[in-house]
RNA sequence: GGUCUGUUGGUGAAGCGGUUAACACGGUGCCCUCUCAAGGCAUUAUUCACGGGUUCAAGUCCCGUACAGACUACCA
């Protein structure tokens, strides 16, 4: 028995060799500069923080360099399948506007010469790489059974030696070619597992683009290619799929690092080009207990996307929040360039940070608010009303109700060089504008502030709206009757001589104008009363008036 | 246990052998002001996890320690 009939019992069907492969998928006619990448998720049909964060870099580079960003669906663990996952991840990342070039582009649709791009497609590929290992003893069948390997471990534990399937505990990895091929003969359970060729006291050296190098002892051990179902673990797919799909560089979370050192070795024992590494940290929280930890889509509900979508977050805000945590010298850039767009800046690997980011849901909010701040009144009209039509139906009618109404709402002291910035998302909103619908404007609770006596705030309101109030006035006359007003009652017109004399007034004309803030607002925070007035109009101001009473 | 990685303020961070240790968010105070928001002005790390060493000079280089994280699966 020879190594290729073991190899032909263990792949009949299979008639490609790896040279076939490499003519079928040949190296793409890109130049040194051009990156091509991909997003590789399980179809978990979840896309966290963390994962879209890789996914945006991975884009985000692709595109800086003209290259490829392909998305490949990685599905060789049947527990992480979900329903409909893929079209959740595709979805996901089209909210924030990535759309791969190529690769899976819905769940039955794939695009492009590279693939096909679902590993569970790929099984035949993996086998023909299979074959070729065990034909040249590069791996071997081994048919340790889970108690077998559990022994191994228990023995190497209280023998205080590194854990792991590796030389001399490596038990099957001497097998005689004739012995394994009678035992798969007889059907025995096996898996393929790597015939490893490193020495764990030799180094090897990761270049990685963000952290450097990053030196780390070969890798001994025979880790396991193919499961005995014979589908291939990751660390086989990934060597064999961004090889074929000619991917020049690996973007990927920090826990990866340290498989490294095995990704070499195979890359090397199959005689392909080593791709470029980028390890990015791990988005981090702190959580109740102070410990700082990775954010977990399961416990933490500001790691899912579905969050920012149900707050109102803009897409585009998260997307800033997104590059500033990539490269921290985006806001610098940023502020510099105020009108740039994120395509306009270039992302740089050596300004990632190595150390795991702790996800800033303030900062976030922070961008939103500024970037909501930047709008124009129609834009915000429209998210806003995009927003409230899936999540509180009530507000979304009467914004389409009084759609005119509405957007002047959203414009006061919005057309100024520093725009008012009340709205951090969009569900915060009707919080802000409520009292201007009067279909809110009920069961109301007045905040009176300085002046609370019921007559004397009755005999103001009167006098306010038969002798002062015009609608046509503008606002300085609006103002100076404000004042007059507040004289006719005994408070100082002017802050700075109140401010000299205060005992010689009652108070002042802030304490008169918050009288009629309240009384149209119940509240004493309100953006320009000026506005507001002009925009209820005379009617409606004495409606509420009266309603004091 | 082993192998890696990381550690600069409340937070994100700049810094790459000589700087007053940037900048942004947040906090605090004051000013402006009809309120709030915004804005303006201040202020918020005598010190870069700790201990040694190299150097005329160290967050910055080296070594130890501590802490945190990742990996150590027939999961990715």
């Amino acid at each position: 028995m020879t190594r290729k009939d073991l190899a032909n019992l263990m792949f009949p069907n299979v008639t490609e060799t790896i040279y076939d492969l490499e003519k079928k998928y040949p190296k793409r006619k890109l130049d040194d500069s051009q990156i091509v990448t991909r997003y590789a998720p399980s179809p978990t049909g979840f896309i966290h923080m963390g994962n879209l964060l890789s996914a945006f870099i991975a884009n985000k580079v692709a595109k800086d360099t003209n290259g490829i960003f392909y998305l490949r669906i990685e599905d060789t663990d049947n527990k992480r399948k979900v329903e409909n996952g893929i079209s959740k991840i595709i979805d996901d990342l089209a909210n924030f506007s990535i759309v791969p070039d190529e690769g899976v582009m819905s769940e039955d649709s794939q695009k492009g010469e590279y693939g096909p791009y679902i590993q569970s497609e790929r099984q035949e590929i993996y086998n023909v790489y299979a074959k070729y290992m065990i034909e040249n003893d590069l791996a071997y069948p081994c048919f340790c059974t889970e108690t077998d390997l559990e022994n191994i471990r228990s023995n190497q534990e209280a023998k205080k030696e590194r854990i792991g399937y590796y030389s001399k505990y490596a038990t099957c990895r001497n097998m005689s070619v004739d012995e394994a091929y009678r035992r798969i003969e007889n059907k025995e359970k096996y898996v393929i597992r790597l015939k490893s060729v490193g020495d764990f006291e030799k180094r090897v050296v990761v270049n990685d683009l963000v952290r450097g190098k990053v030196i780390f002892p070969e890798n001994d051990i025979d880790h396991v290619l193919v499961k005995s179902d014979g589908i291939p673990v990751y660390h086989f797919a990934h060597v064999i799929d961004d090889h074929l799909m000619r991917t020049t560089h690996i973007l990927r979370g920090e826990e990866w690092l340290s498989s490294v050192p095995l990704h070499l070795q195979l890359f090397l024992m199959l005689g392909f080009e080593v791709p470029k590494y980028a390890h990015l940290g791990l988005v981090m929280k702190i959580d109740e207990n102070g410990v700082r930890r990775k954010l977990s889509k399961r416990k933490d509900k500001e790691a899912a996307i579905s969050f920012y979508h149900e707050k109102g977050v803009p897409i585009e805000a998260v997307k800033l929040y997104l590059m500033t945590i990539a490269n921290s010298n985006f806001e610098a850039f940023l502020d510099a360039n105020p009108t740039a767009k994120i395509e306009d800046f270039k992302f740089d690997f050596k300004k990632v940070s190595a150390s795991g980011t702790l996800f800033d849901l303030d900062k976030l909010i922070n961008i939103s608010r500024n970037y909501i701040s930047r709008l124009t009144a129609l834009e915000v009209y429209n998210y806003a009303l995009k927003w409230a039509l899936e999540f509180d139906k009530e507000f979304a009618s009467l914004l389409e109700k009084y759609k005119d109404y509405s957007i002047s709402i959203f414009n006061i002291e919005r057309n100024q060089k520093k725009p008012r910035k009340d709205y951090d998302t969009f569900s915060s909103i009707k919080s802000h504008i409520w009292y201007m619908y009067d279909e809110y404007f009920t069961d109301l609770e007045y905040n009176w502030a300085k002046i609370n006596d019921k007559k004397e705030i009755s005999e103001i309101l009167d006098s306010y709206i038969n002798n002062y109030y015009d609608i046509e006035d503008d606002k300085d006359t609006w103002f100076n009757k404000i004042k007059e007003l507040a004289s006719s009652f005994g408070y100082c017109p002017d802050m700075k001589e109140y401010k000299l004399n205060p005992d010689n007034y009652k108070g002042n004309v802030s304490d008169i104008a918050t009288v009629i803030r309240v009384a149209v607002t119940t509240s004493t925070m309100s953006p320009d009363l000026y506005e507001i007035l002009k925009l209820l109009g005379t009617d409606r101001i004495k409606n509420r008036f009266i309603n004091i009473k």
